[in-house]
DNA sequence: GTAAAACTAGACTAGACAGTCCAGTATATA
DNA sequence: TATATACTGGACTGTCTAGTCTAGTTTTAC
């Protein structure tokens, strides 16, 4: 998903150039991680380098954590020398907070409500479970969890974990909401509090997988134990509110 | 709970003597965590030590995590010399798997269903939705969920996991399961399958206040926030299971 | 009493690692 | 072209810490 496990070689790097997508306003200014002084003389900051030790970073935290991840590692497999690493970032704790934003930002791109096939309620939710479980219990979820479980108890921990929650998790039940809502609005379920009902869904969706997971137990998640899976919490919940 | 921030200096080790718990077989022995050969001379080991030892690492550990936590730092609180931690156990990691052993043993050392007032399916449903919701949301808990999510990723982490698995979550489910069975059998529930209600029932406990403060969202759950969502998550059960 | 082992205090080793410095090279703007 | 800045690669500093060692003290079994 975001290119784990690949380490970029200085040649390779060329090779991003195309595709390699840029934040908002950074463009074409120089306007940077670190300065945002606006200095137009020199060459300025690759933004295919910053990609890179951004790609680098949050793989190696999501992979081994904050602690167990070093400098070094980074820039070795960003394929950057490292004093171009603190030449976009300031410090570690800089690096590890833009690549969780980064990570966060491009976490849930896709919409997980959207109105392809619409027929009923049952069928829609029967969907919308299955596509939240394989999400909830996909690595890159759990080690994105596990990372900020890591860094809560430290500085600055807070932060990050609302920027999460705000980009994440809270997202996704304002869209859950919309539809429970949409559904509720047409008198086929019975809802007063659309996020306290799309807490509920996600509560019954996360189950025991994600728990256990989490805390490292290892097991497979197979095909039918999703499908089964989704197909309960369905049922659960139309129980509740239809 | 387990006694956080309380270093035990030298003079007070003493105090401990008469109600330190001794664990089964290493009441005479010398058998103890390094050496389980079995050599009668010479002074034994001294159990008090090892349970300070145990007590301010696991409190040092649940408090900073694995990396966070120093050696030196576990000796000063414990109020033991660096050597003697080494003597009890031979490294950092098999004193922190011995911790959370430690911590496991003593976590759900009550039950949660015990019959003292039984009533109604209502009432005592409500009662166990209530405390159950103030273990997972305790400190401890959080504490100890974030410890393992840590440690899921490096070498051992699930057989932490499945050992913490099997003393904690799963000896609850099962009481669970046995309560909701009880009732059940009565014809006041519809189960055919008690332990999935059983997990069904802790996943709508949970719901998004064990996630959030897993990850560090500050927040604080008051003691009305805690009856209400007990009373939500019970009538929730019922809507589903009577 | 004696031998064996635990314990203390603190010095010490060795390695890891964040962050800096430097000398040389590449690439941009003016 | 001149200048400013990015970038490289590698050496370097300072700190932290797991784990060892030592020399002397205490506690126990025999």
């Amino acid at each position: 998903m975001w290119g784990k496990n690949q380490p970029l070689h200085e040649g390779e790097i060329q090779r991003l150039g195309g595709d390699t997508p840029m934040n908002n306003a950074e463009k074409n200014s120089r306007s940077n991680t670190v300065h945002n002084a606006e200095k137009l003389r020199g060459r300025p900051r690759s933004q295919l380098k910053n990609q890179s030790i951004l790609q680098a970073a949050s793989d190696l935290f999501m992979e081994k954590g904050f602690d167990g991840t070093s400098m070094d590692e980074v820039a070795k497999r960003a394929g950057v020398s490292k004093q171009t690493v603190y030449s976009h970032f300031s410090s570690k704790e800089q690096l590890f907070s833009a690549s969780i934003s980064r990570v966060i930002h491009d976490y849930f791109p896709e919409s997980a409500c959207e109105d392809d096939v619409i027929h009923t309620v049952e069928g829609d939710l029967r969907q919308i479970c299955e596509q939240f479980t394989r999400l909830l219990v996909s690595e890159d979820a759990i080690s994105m969890f596990r990372l900020l479980a890591t860094a809560a108890s430290t500085e600055g921990g807070n932060t990050l974990a609302r920027l999460f929650w705000e980009a994440g998790p809270e997202e996704m039940i304002d869209r859950l909401s919309r539809f429970l809502a949409g559904w509720a609005e047409k008198g086929e379920l019975q809802i007063t509090d659309p996020a306290e009902a799309a807490i509920t869904l996600i509560s019954l969706i996360k189950g025991q997988y994600h728990f256990k997971l989490a805390i490292g137990l290892d097991m497979t998640i197979s095909e039918e134990i999703i499908q089964n899976h989704a197909q309960r919490c369905a049922d659960l919940f139309l129980k509740i509110y239809r």
